[in-house]
DNA sequence: GCAATGATTTACT
DNA sequence: GTAAATCATTGCC
C-alpha cells in the first residue's frame, strides 16, 4: 500500500526516519520499473544547523523543505550526486528525511545498468548518491510528489522494534558542530546493504 | 561578478 | 589511505 499524506505529516520527522526503515521506494523512470526497501534514513530539522533550512532559511533551493508532506527533495551534492530526500511535516515547516540506502528488489538488472555494474554487490545501493542513481532519481524530480508521480513509497507490511534499529549521528555533518552530535541517523541492524559512511569527516 | 564549499563516490597509490 | 572529479548554491564584493 502506498503511503498516504497523513503518514509524512506527522510532527516528528526522526519518528517517520524510523518508520521509513522497511518501507519499499518504487521507481518507474523512462519505463523501467524500480524498486528497494529503506534500510538507512537520516533526519534534518530547521531547528539544527545540518539542514540546508536551518533557522528557517528560505532561497530557491529550500524552498522546497517548505513544501508540503510527500514532496520529493532532490539536490545536487559535490556537484556531482543526487540525494533523494522526503519531505515531512507540516506545509511551512522545513523538515526532511534523507534515503540514504537501499536493498534492491525488483528489477536488480536495470539497476546495475544505470550503475554500470556487471555483478550484484552492496555497493549497487549502499549510499545515498549511489541508490538514486540506481533508482533512475535525478534532479529532474525535485519538487515532484510522491503522492501522484511515478516515484512513491510503498508499506510492504515491514516495520521494526527499536532494537532492531541502530541510531547513530550523521554521516559528513561535521560543519553542524554540536548539532552534528545529534543520533539521527537510523539503520536496520541486520542488513548488509547499510552505507559504510565517510571516514572522512567522522565524528568521535 | 567571483570565490568557496559540500547530507559523496571512485580510482588511484 | 589519499585525492580527484565537478558544479549548483551561497554569500560577499
Amino acid at each position: 500500500m502506498k503511503l498516504t499524506f497523513d503518514f509524512y505529516q506527522r510532527p516528528d520527522v526522526t519518528l517517520v526516519a524510523r518508520e521509513l526503515l522497511g518501507k519499499l521506494l518504487v521507481t518507474n523512470v523512462n519505463g523501467e520499473h524500480t524498486s528497494g526497501i529503506i534500510v538507512e534514513t537520516e533526519a534534518y530539522s530547521y531547528r539544527e544547523k545540518a539542514c540546508h533550512a536551518y533557522n528557517e532559511r528560505r532561497t530557491k533551493r529550500t524552498e522546497v523543505l517548505f513544501a508540503d508532506a510527500g514532496t520529493a527533495y532532490v539536490y545536487l551534492c559535490y556537484g556531482i550526486h543526487s540525494l533523494f530526500n522526503v519531505v515531512t511535516n507540516k506545509i511551512d515547516v522545513a523538515e526532511a528525511v534523507l534515503i540514504r540506502a537501499v536493498e534492491p528488489k525488483e528489477n536488480i538488472e536495470a539497476m546495475m545498468c544505470r550503475r554500470n555494474m556487471k555483478e550484484l554487490k552492496t555497493s549497487l545501493t549502499n549510499g545515498p548518491g549511489k541508490l538514486s542513481k540506481a533508482m533512475g532519481i535525478d534532479q529532474s524530480y525535485n519538487s515532484r510528489s510522491l503522492l501522484k508521480s511515478d516515484i512513491w513509497i510503498e508499506d510492504i507490511g515491514v516495520s521494526y522494534h527499536s532494537n532492531e534499529i541502530i541510531s547513530d549521528a550523521r554521516i559528513g555533518v561535521g560543519y553542524a558542530q554540536e548539532d552534528a552530535l545529534l543520533p539521527w541517523r537510523f539503520s536496520v541492524k541486520e542488513s548488509i546493504w547499510v552505507s559504510k559512511g565517510n571516514n572522512k569527516y567522522k565524528i568521535i
